[in-house]
DNA sequence: CGTGAAACCATAGCATG
DNA sequence: CATGCTATGGTTTCACG
């Protein structure tokens, strides 16, 4: 994970599909060396894929919210986890610090829609009580700038 | 957008980084006919583009926080934003309904940074008060599926 | 790491339904 | 309108030095 490697990843997160020899010319390598390097970037797991971004309102996901999840008793993280996958609307979920157990991310496609993944959500046996925030507009959504710290 | 062009979006929202008579291959198109609807989706905005998925931890951005922000007077969400861009931590924020104005999603390198981004934000004039989640563990993160609605 | 070769891909133009 | 074909130039992906 040198300097090189980290302008390799900008490019990439940049523009997903540019070719090998198009991020080789920005950083000053051949295509099979830019190749290698981010095969080993996946190999290493720094880089985990690579995805379209889609618009989801245009795809009919322009409702979400984030829900504090409070959980009866103690429960371990994987068991949240597994009881959270099958819900399709859920795009994300921590544990987190504070008075609650988890926050989950939900994407909808409607108020009555959110609403529907909500109560399968509240359904869930170790969920207690959760507290829900609706987003009213997306401000920002970037991806983490890859340079240092 | 009909269910091809939904097939073609799972697709590379899988791996943005298949070729287009891959795509075809799997869907049922020619390569040519697959390129066509993917530069119309992306001249529609319904694909926003393609990104590399890094793993955050291995670029020592391991410490996350959900921090509720409450301002001071009615503030549009224009402004909010323009006070957040110029924060690198900020990877995400939303104008939310219920008592807070808004919720910043911060990424950080470790506990110390994100106090020092803590600090910063609080900075912001327009913002009264801050509340804190920090991330303990992320349970999930996948992409919202592009079927049904 | 770079070079070179073979297979593969992107993409524009043209023809078909 | 969207599709499939075809041609050409660029790309991927090896092996090798």
């Amino acid at each position: 994970m040198d300097a090189l490697d980290q302008r390799i990843i900008s490019r990439l997160v940049a523009d997903a599909r540019s070719s090998y020899s198009e991020i080789g010319k920005a950083v000053g390598l051949s295509a099979p060396a830019v190749k290698r390097r981010v095969d080993r970037l996946l190999d290493t797991g720094v880089l985990r894929g690579f995805t379209a971004v889609v618009n989801p309102e245009a795809l009919g996901w322009g409702t979400e919210a984030f829900v504090e999840v409070h959980c009866i008793g103690n429960v371990t993280p994987d068991r949240i986890r597994a009881r959270l996958l099958p819900l399709p609307e859920v795009v994300a979920a921590y544990t987190v610090s504070g008075a609650a157990d988890a926050i989950v991310h939900l994407r909808a496609g409607s108020i009555h829609h959110l609403e529907d993944a909500l109560e399968r959500l509240r359904a869930v046996d170790m969920i207690d009580r959760t507290v829900s925030t609706v987003v009213l507009s997306r401000l920002l959504d970037r991806p983490p700038a890859p340079e240092l710290s």
